[in-house]
DNA sequence: TAGTGGTCTAGACCACTCA
DNA sequence: GAGTGGTCTAGACCACTAT
């Protein structure tokens, strides 16, 4: 490993800006002066600044140069695992209980989600998900047909209908939303929690090439928290 | 623009993952061979790599070569926009008033967060932020005295003490944390909602080199959603 | 120990944009 | 038009780890 790698300089420059050598907005020096100060070739500065970069701390433009980020967009990446994982890691037993599942004509909200045709059935699915045999998280799940495999009742003994899907229908892309609801009565009884309860609620769609897969709801149960470094 | 560049080999393996040329799990071809068929030299197929597996797409290891993730870890990037920004993205004006400033001893909860020694004083804000003059976010807040310049009154004037903070102690580190809770009668009467509402809420603690700077939670209006590409 | 990815280099050319 | 970042290349050596 060399004294200078695009990991240590990237390090070495974000302490610069951190202890405000460049204060906010300000340019920094360019690729051909910094490779000549750390001693390396531009390319390797060159990265070190890309990762700054995509990371949102400095701004670079082809002939404007690089400057500080003026007003630095705080970015959290968030991990959205897998239930099993996520019970898992707190050291709890990880079971799931698939509550119902029916073929029916969605509702007109996911029917647009998911963009079917009126009169259309989709695959229906509740899913229990348990700590230790206590609640956990409550999932509802809408199922366009059309684009997943049958769903072997077989698969449903191992893994969770999420799981499956990940398994068998990867690589997919969708968009998550992150709330706050009040639980119903459904909700607040398969959580074993009070009505109106505060419940975090994460949405997920996912789609493949312009064909839509499912649309969830997850409600979590009450004093859950998703963390994640800043 | 060459006809291939390192974005369009990452776009050519993501296809050819996502339509399962490889399954899940399975090696793919070297970077050598990788570049052969590409027609390129190693390290644009190196980029292109690099970068899936920085997204957790593929799993790369010495000698052992590159597979495709076997369980996907969904990751979201959220991008923490200062409530400014996020009033105004949606076409109303934003305006945040100040409704509490004090100093002193916070509660041991918050003395923990902020690594005070006991009886040290801190400052305790609260801000409502409003969109179109009505209730957007309440915010409480308490600030390590010792770690920040002194709060000029006029900059209160201008910025929200977050966003003062980020132009003046910029590049901390932190973590967030996103839950829901139950509005208390206070919560509930500064965002003109009824007690026990359903409220998203935001709670962040930031520091720089080992000093505690700040914690804050921040109650959005019901209804609030954190959306994100998935 | 051999084979894979990780990285650096020196040089080159291109693309953008500011003056 | 000139200066900056963006990218590619060909070659080299290193670091890790499966066998």
């Amino acid at each position: 490993m060399a004294a200078v790698s695009h990991h240590s300089i990237r390090q070495s420059l974000l302490e610069r800006i951190q202890r405000g050598e460049w204060p906010l907005g300000a340019l920094i020096p360019g690729e051909v002066q910094l490779a000549e100060e750390y001693g390396c070739a531009r390319a390797t500065v060159n990265r070190a600044l890309q990762a700054l970069a995509h990371d949102g701390l400095v701004i670079r433009k082809r002939r404007g140069g690089t400057r500080v980020s003026p007003l630095p967009v705080r970015q959290a990446r968030l991990e959205i695992p897998i239930l099993r994982e996520q019970v898992e890691a707190t050291g709890s037993r990880y079971t799931h209980q698939l509550t119902a599942r029916r073929r029916t004509v969605p509702p007109a909200r996911v029917r647009d989600t998911l963009q079917l045709p009126a009169a259309v059935k989709a695959l229906y699915l509740e899913t229990m998900h348990l700590a230790d045999d206590r609640p956990f998280a409550f999932e509802t799940r809408w199922i366009n047909a059309d684009a997943v495999p049958e769903l072997p009742d077989r698969a449903l003994e191992q893994y969770s209908v999420n799981e499956w899907l990940v398994r068998n229908v990867p690589f997919s892309s969708g968009n998550v939303s992150f709330s706050a609801v009040s639980a119903s009565a459904t909700v607040a009884r398969a959580l074993e929690t009070s009505p109106n309860a505060a419940l975090f609620l994460v949405e997920r769609t996912t789609w493949r090439e312009a064909q839509f897969i499912t649309t969830t709801k997850l409600f979590y149960r009450p004093g859950y928290a998703l963390t994640s470094r800043l």
